[in-house]
DNA sequence: TGACCTCACTTACGGCGTAAGACTAGCATC
DNA sequence: GATGCTAGTCTTACGCCGTAAGTGAGGTCA
């Protein structure tokens, strides 16, 4: 009794209220920080009414995959495009999503969106590579290895954040004259890192087709 | 009152012991069933206890990280060898390092270990690389990608398994026919798509050396 | 002897996920 | 209108969690 809120029983919450306010608390505060209780909070409604839209908190966890996904990849192949430029936009859709919800990068580190819809994205993915020359079992190595390394980097990226600043550079020192070397022009960045672990694995993956 | 342990004050214990009694807690029930509660029960102790030992809980973790990594990585390259013998051994320690220790891999997602030892080792790796041929700079990214790599793979098949057993196979069906055809030799195991990453990565790196 | 240090224990607080169940509004049916 | 059903919401409760704060027993050394 006494809530601030109508306190009509039947407020309406749907599903998709509930998502978006996860993917925001997640942005905002970090996927650890995600409570059902803070979340339902942030909906002015109690815990338990959020597993009316939602299994359990792993449901929730995995919505919020697919969420992200969704709003990132898209389906079609808009141009006739060389495999490299297809799995390179691939990959770079992907990183971009990733990049717009940084909260939720850990979740995606301990789950397989397995949807009608990434599924299709995959399939599609599979084609142009065999078109291209590749096997098909091939060509899914391919496509694990380039979402892997984005995910990946990302999540490396996240851990250094939350890592103490003490500066490697300093640390490397004398005794680490080489690794001393390399960080000199600064620190590393992710979008440098990724694109040189895509550049590298594309090239690889070129040797490895059967004409070339 | 009434432990059934010594209840002698000072029973003697010890940061290892606590060290290596979690990352055995961890190898059997994952990194995410691991509590200062419950390590505490298997070392016959209070949960305060811990504290003495190990600042706090993502000190702890952070522990688990350095002990699996010391337990796996060999610091000194022992005959000469090429660069891509050196990256292929390195990423292999670390793979039986995580193969070893399933349960801790969920702490390696979120973690970039700064010890001497691992610094060290870094070091060896970027001198190798840079008598290679490579730039500095070039072969730190180079040995981020491989260790994203590994870890990647390992994140991404451990999450594989928490998951439906939802054949994906069966669902692929008719309608994701190069799926099906990628899937129809059995699954696809870790080891294999991690062989197929880093053989592409390697082939990769060769492609950027300035004189290859 | 007594001061001090180290290690372990006790208690307590505020959080968490969620099982079980009670209440209520809206709707279909009679 | 009365009845009963269903779905959405709230209440309560349980057993976990990490850890701050305080207590006290043994050992060490002046």
């Amino acid at each position: 009794m006494g809530r601030s809120r109508v306190q009509g029983k039947h407020a309406g919450l749907t599903r998709d209220q509930v998502l978006q306010a996860a993917v925001h608390l997640a942005d905002r505060d970090g996927a650890a920080a995600l409570s059902m209780r803070k979340l339902a909070r942030e909906l002015d409604v109690e815990a338990m009414t959020l597993y009316h839209h939602v299994q359990n908190k792993q449901g929730l966890e995995d919505a919020i995959v697919e969420y992200v996904l969704a709003e990132s990849l898209s389906p079609p192949p808009p141009p006739p495009a060389s495999w490299q430029q297809v799995v390179a936009g691939h990959a770079d859709e992907l990183h971009r999503g990733l990049a717009k919800h940084p909260g939720a990068v850990p979740l995606f580190a301990s789950r397989t969106a397995i949807t009608p819809r990434t599924l299709a994205i995959l399939e599609h993915l599979l084609r142009v590579l065999r078109d291209a020359g590749f096997a098909p079992r091939t060509a899914l190595h391919l496509v694990y290895a380039v979402a892997g390394a984005v995910v990946g980097q990302h999540l490396a990226y996240a851990g250094e954040q939350n890592q103490q600043p003490a500066d490697v550079a300093d640390l490397a020192g004398d005794d680490l004259p080489v690794l001393a070397e390399a960080l000199a022009g600064g620190p590393v960045t992710m979008e440098s890192r990724l694109e040189f672990t895509l550049t590298a694995l594309i090239a690889g993956f070129e040797t490895l087709l059967p004409g070339g």
